[in-house]
DNA sequence: TCCCTTCTTCCAGGTCGTGAACTAAGACCC
DNA sequence: GGGTCTTAGTTCACGACCTGGAAGAAGGGA
């Protein structure tokens, strides 16, 4: 509801946007480019650009073959002009990472943690942007944010609700800005890993896309318009909690038939042990040797399970319509590898013809400590946005 | 993906949409109150009202008390300025009206169809066009726009699929421009519907919400962000079709367990008839003798129904975490006048806490015949978006 | 050497929102 | 009833911005 006007700056700032967005996105650009694919002057590409290479926000890179004229000398964003630090806060661990604007990792830190506390998590956070400052040898004022993705749900860069660590209403931007100047984003884990998977995997280029989570639990990242999509008050895809056996198995957010129920990594096991299977080891050793065991049951936990889950998935094409479903999460990637076809042909069994003919159900291409990554890039989207222009 | 730039003139047609949105969205404005929300400056509002007023988009509506001061003059989307055309192609009919920019009916015109063939709806169509506008006295040109509610998938202003009429592929907006010089826009009847409650009835003022329609069959309309949310392909919204009893009962779409099967009236008529219910004459009077029955089976086949439509509503609140969810459709407005405070209770035990206590559960005020103005409203959010601007 | 393409530079032309000064119009007070 | 106060709305010079065109520089190929 919220209209916005205009006024002769904003111009120039989106100007700059969507040029620095087209050299960051769109890979190594040269001017000429630039004016196609921005339907801008010649002119103000050169103008715009220039400014740019002044701040130091783009650097030249080299030219292309000439074709017959002057070559032309291509763009990108310079590697170095800021560092980025991503943080993922777990149960058991804070893992902070800090990357140069290209995302390449140039230090890692990782503290374990035994009790989650906002306190706790807050010291171990900035504890590692130190450790990966020092250690790489970066400038902190050289720094242009720290991203910190937790398990909750997330509201206005506070944790309003992480039940995993036990949190409330936690302010934790404001904790973490009193012990660092750096600015701070907050976001919820699942959107950055879904954010990672979005800029640098299996959803590049996508618009419209679901990235679905499947771990212990069972969570997802909407993407509507090629921005993420969180709902009137930031909890949107929580997919698992989706009511699909109706009266079905009991799931520890106390409803019944929900899908984590069903194809969460402990739902699946707690179903192959009411079938007499044999659970042993931690829940992934068990899962890994459940996927691998030859015996009956364990053949029919996979095929239920791989059903349920194409309900699922069916439930987001039906609703959703996106382009593009990314199947991730440690378990969901250990299903994906070896049954993806027949998830794939599931799903056209439970979802409407013409949206199924529409998506495409892919793996996530960065593994599963894509997490920091994500969260790091929410300083560098900002960066994009603002049309280079730093905070403050 | 697709980035644009913005010069100057772009600059101009958005604040005068602001402007323009603003008066038409939250009812007669002074200048001074809209300096306030559009945070612009007086002389710009001045400026771009002066010229909304020029063309004739806006008009002067009487003035405010002073408050010790000079008094404000109220501005308002000038009634008569154009006028708008809605119409709803239904299976056994075509309805098309005739509205001014406030959206007062001035006109209508209904002509019954038994085989609704492209050709036949074409020729109905601008027959209703021709009528409406000969009726009200209105001059063609005065005409904005057409706007055409078809209960199918509709890409691009063109039918893709519509399987309750048959159609596959059919160029409507195109077959309909022949026939006429007014700029013509079709699109899906939930999404009209949808889109007049979110306008003018029970969805005012939320950005992020649902319209769920439940008749014969299911379906819903999102709003995202304040506007409607079509999917890659225009087909999202489909919730009729999610799998709410994992192998349940058969749907019409062919999969097992769609929400469909159980709480759209035909669904819900099959299973009270199962139970030993007698279900005589129209669905729709069956569906309303079920209803005011006090027999046993009656009550739990209700009873039931609430608590699958609840389990839908909740997969909604959790996955799409709206601010507000409207509960339409022939069947759902009479299930929810006498079951509104059991379905929301119901929903409370499917949905997580959070979303489910940010969600609040309404039912549609604008009854079931607001397709043709939903459709209608279609000219004018074009020419809001377009700042007062005239197509061509 | 000539030609071609890619930038760059410059300028006039045009659009736009803004702040400050100014006008308009009613209320209030004596 | 006249002066003053308060708020609403208008006018205008100004600076920021993009554009199109022209001229030229840069860098390479034929």
């Amino acid at each position: 509801m919220e209209v916005r006007r205009t006024t002769v700056r904003d111009m120039r700032r989106s100007n700059r946007s969507v040029i620095l967005t087209s050299i960051y996105r769109e890979g190594p650009l040269s001017r000429q480019e630039l004016t196609v694919r921005t339907s801008l002057s010649a002119a103000s590409v050169s103008n715009l650009v220039a400014e740019l290479i002044a701040e130091g926000v783009v650097e030249e890179a080299g030219s292309v073959e000439s074709e017959g004229g002057r070559p032309r000398v291509l763009l990108r964003v310079a590697p170095t002009f800021r560092y980025v630090v991503g943080a993922e806060v777990g149960e058991t661990r804070v893992r902070v990472e800090l990357f140069d604007m290209a995302m390449n990792v140039l230090a890692r830190a990782d503290h374990p943690i035994s009790t989650p506390t906002p306190a706790e998590v807050v010291k171990h956070v900035l504890e590692g942007l130190s450790t990966v400052i020092a250690s790489s040898g970066v400038q902190p004022q050289q720094v242009l944010g720290l991203g910190v993705a937790v398990a909750g749900v997330v509201e206005d860069n506070a944790v309003v609700d992480a039940q995993t660590l036990g949190w409330e209403a936690v302010p934790l931007a404001e904790m973490l800005a009193e012990g660092t100047d750096i600015p701070v984003h907050v976001d919820n884990g699942a959107n950055m890993l879904g954010q990672a998977e979005m800029y640098f995997g299996a959803g590049r280029g996508a618009t419209d896309a679901v990235v679905a989570l499947v771990g212990s639990g069972v969570g997802s990242a909407l993407v509507a318009g090629g921005s993420s999509y969180r709902g009137t008050r930031s909890s949107a895809g929580e997919w698992g909690h989706m009511t699909i056996v109706y009266g079905g198995r009991q799931c520890r957010c106390g409803a019944l038939g929900c899908l984590e129920a069903y194809v969460g990594a402990e739902g699946i096991l707690d179903r192959y042990r009411e079938a007499g299977g044999l659970v042993e080891g931690d829940e992934e050793t068990a899962f890994v040797e459940l996927l691998s065991s030859t015996s009956e049951p364990a053949a029919t936990i996979v095929a239920d399970t791989i059903g349920y889950l194409a309900a699922g998935f069916a439930n987001l094409v039906n609703l959703v319509n996106p382009e593009r479903i990314v199947l991730g999460g440690w378990a969901g990637l250990l299903l994906g590898e070896n049954h993806l076809d027949e998830l794939r042909a599931e799903v056209g069994k439970h979802a409407l013809r013409r949206p199924y003919a529409q998506v495409s159900i892919v793996l996530c291409e960065l593994g599963r400590d894509a997490v920091a990554l994500g969260a790091a890039t929410l300083p560098v989207v900002r960066l994009l946005r603002d049309g280079g222009a730093l905070p403050r």
